[in-house]
DNA sequence: ATAGATGTAATCAGAAAGGTTACAACAATA
DNA sequence: TATTGTTGTAACCTTTCTGATTACATCTAT
């Protein structure tokens, strides 16, 4: 079990939207060729990445562009608006451990921290990279 | 998408294994009743962390122990034994970046190294914690 | 031999992702 | 104003993965 490629998906279409905006109008088609996705697939991510303020999409004639700077948007932003994991939590807890047992009835309360822990230890690292940084890569 | 409860099973399972040690025979079954699924679930999970040299598990007569002092066994090793990611590899990357665009042709070697980081981040905190620390949750 | 377990295959249902088709709504422009 | 190219969105499908469940051969202690 992985984490959903949209992450990568709307990373990847954060950096067309910027590497592209003065040279392509970038259309759900546009992007979609260069993910390697039907455009539908990049129309929802639009459309998510629209809600979280990331983008403008212009309707009728077509095309994103980034509403915020490239340094104001992290991997963390990206991936908490494309919904990568449900009710932000990475790890899923078996469901009926026998509240009559005392490991069952004991057992999240014992894992729980850890489990959160570990998860906001992934979330800081995703945190510590913006949008900024992924585009450096392609300046060279 | 969230990471599969196997993890939270299996860490159940080790805790039922060890906290009853003296009381129970702890078999498929009994352990099944704690953690609140079907036996062949617990079987799958108890070749699973026999396979990795965590328990034994007998045979014909039945019931598992701990191989290994719970000190031993901190959440990673339990989160590998039961392989809770595809080949290791936390995040999902889209399969299909278009080679002949100058973003898709570089974007997994853009994002890698900071999803490498997070992941890494994240099984450094599962490190971090042993069945011993869970165990104390019980012990109170 | 028997009884109680484990090991393991086979099958099933349900959830989630992504692919795809289709089309209404929209906005620029000819 | 009609056309054109897009977006927004619904609907449906396929694939994949869990975990549930049944079934049974195998094993071991008694």
């Amino acid at each position: 079990m992985q984490i959903t490629s949209r992450l990568t998906v709307a990373a990847h279409t954060l950096a067309v939207i910027e590497y592209f905006k003065d040279k392509n109008k970038t259309t759900s088609d546009f992007i979609a060729s260069s993910v390697g996705v039907n455009p539908v697939v990049i129309r929802r991510i639009l459309l998510q990445l629209k809600d979280a303020g990331f983008i403008d999409v212009a309707r009728g004639s077509g095309g994103a562009t980034l509403k915020k700077r490239p340094e104001e948007i992290t991997l963390l932003d990206i991936y908490r608006a494309v919904d990568c994991v449900e009710e932000g939590a990475l790890f899923h807890f078996h469901e009926n451990p026998n509240p009559d047992c005392p490991v069952g009835s004991r057992i999240h309360a014992a894992l729980d921290g850890y489990l959160l822990q570990a998860q906001q230890a992934m979330e800081n690292s995703l945190n510590s990279v913006t949008l900024r940084d992924v585009l450096n890569h392609f300046s060279a």
